[in-house]
DNA sequence: GTGGTCTAGACCACA
DNA sequence: GTGGTCTAGACCACT
């Protein structure tokens, strides 16, 4: 699978998934991880769209979403910001870590397997 | 939501998601869980539409899948039974669970955590 | 998959495939290959069905399929018979041969490979 | 029996028979036949059932089977590709090949014949 | 009675 | 426009 790197973002598409989902994803985790600083421009709706070789209306889903969230900041005239508020991207953060942890934990004991056996599983597992 | 029991099986439905995906996992589960004997008759797929109140289609659709996978083995005209073979109903725990794994430190990396990070935060959180 | 004696038959069913087709070509076979007498009396319907747990009207079925290709003979009030027709049992055998050769080189042939490649496939495989 | 082609594909149907697996085999066939470039994108699910007169559901059930096997790849909302990956093709194509040998040979021992009577057989028959 | 295939047609998600 | 899910209901194959 090709990543492709526009400013401080990279992307790494599969076709056979919701696009929309996955430029939305990796733009969330991109702040999230602390690669991109904020208050940082985004690239316009159309350069992106153009660079990832998909349709604008999807770029432009990926962003209203992320809008929605407070992630990001459209401004008119001047194009879109990663919003500057620390507080929301450590919870934004917070929030993806609890919930994968949640459904992890979930699963397992949809298996009959408790917390302990999730933990272990999680230590002698090969995770490289 | 409320629970429909039949036989050694219990199902709960979510109408905003996939109906067979939903059929189809609560029954892996079930045998994963080692709820229901191997061997064991299931519902015929008119009886199970019925009481679950969704076309038989949607349940023959689920059946196939889990065919498929071994999981259970469909006789014309007699009826679809839990597979009597543990090998592959150990098999797939195993995957279920390790997939379950695989996808939490898959979103704790995406977040720039690392497994220690993972393994505390999976000892720290109140998961009842 | 256990294998079941009987007189001189032996049979070996998949629950999850056609029975009455199973125990038609198993009995076809058994003939072609020279193993039953010609004139020898099969199981009654009744028995057979006993000693494979089916259905009699299972192993009716497949006895009415054999008796049109002449393969058997009902006789009224004695029971049901292999031919005693040689012919008849040789011309079976060279018919199920040549339908397995035809089919094969017809699945060749439609992998785009020639009757030379069809050969090499079956001297070059390891058919233990 | 018609002859239906559209686009790199040609369809044969026949009636009596699963549609939705003459479907599926018949495009299995051509990309292992190396007559449709990998990459290629299949005609649309409706225009297919259009062209050959059958139902969408029919043609989307072939499909998802074919998907299944990464024969194909489906793309929400752009359509239904051929894989471009060379390996999965040339696997499937052996795999075929092997199969209908392997049930020839299964089929001539259950008549009594070895494997040297088969490949006469095959040399003696007259194939056009 | 069991499961399997097919149709017609609705409504949704995605690009 | 694309594919995906679901329904209702017909008809068939098998036990």
């Amino acid at each position: 699978m090709e990543t492709i790197r526009i400013g401080d973002f990279s992307f790494q598409l599969d076709l056979t998934k919701p696009l929309y989902e996955q430029v939305l994803q990796q733009i969330r985790y991109s702040v999230a991880r602390g690669e991109v600083a904020l208050g940082t421009k985004l690239p316009s709706v159309r350069e992106l769209a153009q660079n990832l070789k998909i349709n604008p209306n999807t770029v432009m889903r990926a962003y209203q979403e992320l809008d929605r969230d407070h992630l990001i900041e459209t401004r008119r005239g001047q194009g879109t910001f990663i919003t500057d508020n620390l507080k929301i991207v450590e919870q934004i953060r917070q929030n993806l870590a609890y919930e994968a942890a949640r459904s992890f934990i979930t699963a397992m004991k949809e298996l009959g397997m408790d917390v302990h056996t999730a933990k272990s599983l999680i230590e002698e597992g090969d995770w490289t």
